[in-house]
DNA sequence: GCCAACGTTGGC
DNA sequence: GCCAACGTTGGC
C-alpha cells in the first residue's frame, strides 16, 4: 500500500465539494504533467492520499482521501470544452489518466503549509520543496501517519470544532 | 497581483 | 538536441 499527496485549488474544487459529491467520490481529472500522471498510474485501489488545499488561505493539508479506482483514460482530454482540453489527447490515444477518489475523512485540525514546513519528520515533503509544482506527489507511510495525526488532534480551545458541521453542502461538483 | 520556479514548445 | 521564449503554478 502507498501513500500520496493530491492538490488542488479550492476554488475549482475543495474537500467540501468531495463530501458533497454522490458517494463521496470523485474522479481525479486533468492532470496535464507527465511526472504527475505516471504517479497516478501508479495508484492502487486502498491506497490513501494526503488531501491538499493549494492557492488557498492558508494552503493546507485538510483531510485524507482514498483510492477507489485504478488509473483510467481521462476523457476531458478529447472534450473540446473542457478547460483541460488536449489536442493530441484521442480516445484511441488518451495520453491522460485519471483514478476515482473517495473521502475519508475532513481534518478537524488542518494543517498550514506553515505548520507542515515546522515539522522535521516533513521535510523532505516534495510539496515543500521550492518551486515545487507536481499536483500528485508521493509520500512515505511516516509521513502520511504525521499528517494524519496532526489534522485530527484535538483542537483544544473551545467546543470541539467539527469541521464537517460547518460545511454545508455547495451542491453538485463545480467541476 | 507579483514573480520565482518549472515544464513545454518550437526555431534553429 | 540545444536553449530562449513562453505559459502556468502557487506561495506570498
Amino acid at each position: 500500500m502507498n501513500y500520496w499527496l493530491i492538490k488542488t485549488e479550492p476554488t475549482s474544487f475543495s474537500i467540501e465539494d468531495l463530501a458533497a459529491a454522490p458517494k463521496q467520490t470523485t474522479f481525479w481529472e486533468g492532470v496535464r504533467n507527465y511526472q504527475a500522471r505516471n504517479f497516478l498510474r501508479a495508484m492502487k485501489v486502498g491506497d490513501l492520499a494526503v488531501f491538499y488545499h493549494s492557492n488557498a488561505e492558508p494552503p493546507a493539508a485538510v483531510g485524507v482521501a482514498k483510492i477507489v479506482r485504478e488509473a483510467y483514460a481521462d476523457p476531458t482530454a478529447w472534450e473540446k470544452k473542457s478547460k483541460y482540453f488536449d489536442a493530441k489527447a484521442s480516445p484511441a490515444n488518451p495520453i491522460w489518466s485519471m483514478v476515482d477518489v473517495k473521502l475519508v475523512e475532513i481534518f478537524t485540525s488542518p494543517i498550514s503549509i506553515d505548520e507542515l514546513r515546522g515539522v522535521p519528520a516533513l521535510a523532505g515533503m516534495e510539496i515543500l520543496k521550492r518551486g515545487s509544482r507536481l499536483s500528485v506527489t508521493p509520500v512515505t507511510a511516516a509521513e502520511f501517519r504525521t499528517i494524519e495525526k496532526l489534522g485530527l488532534r484535538a483542537t483544544g480551545a473551545g467546543p470541539v470544532a467539527d469541521s464537517r458541521a460547518k460545511h454545508r453542502s455547495p451542491g453538485r461538483s463545480r467541476r
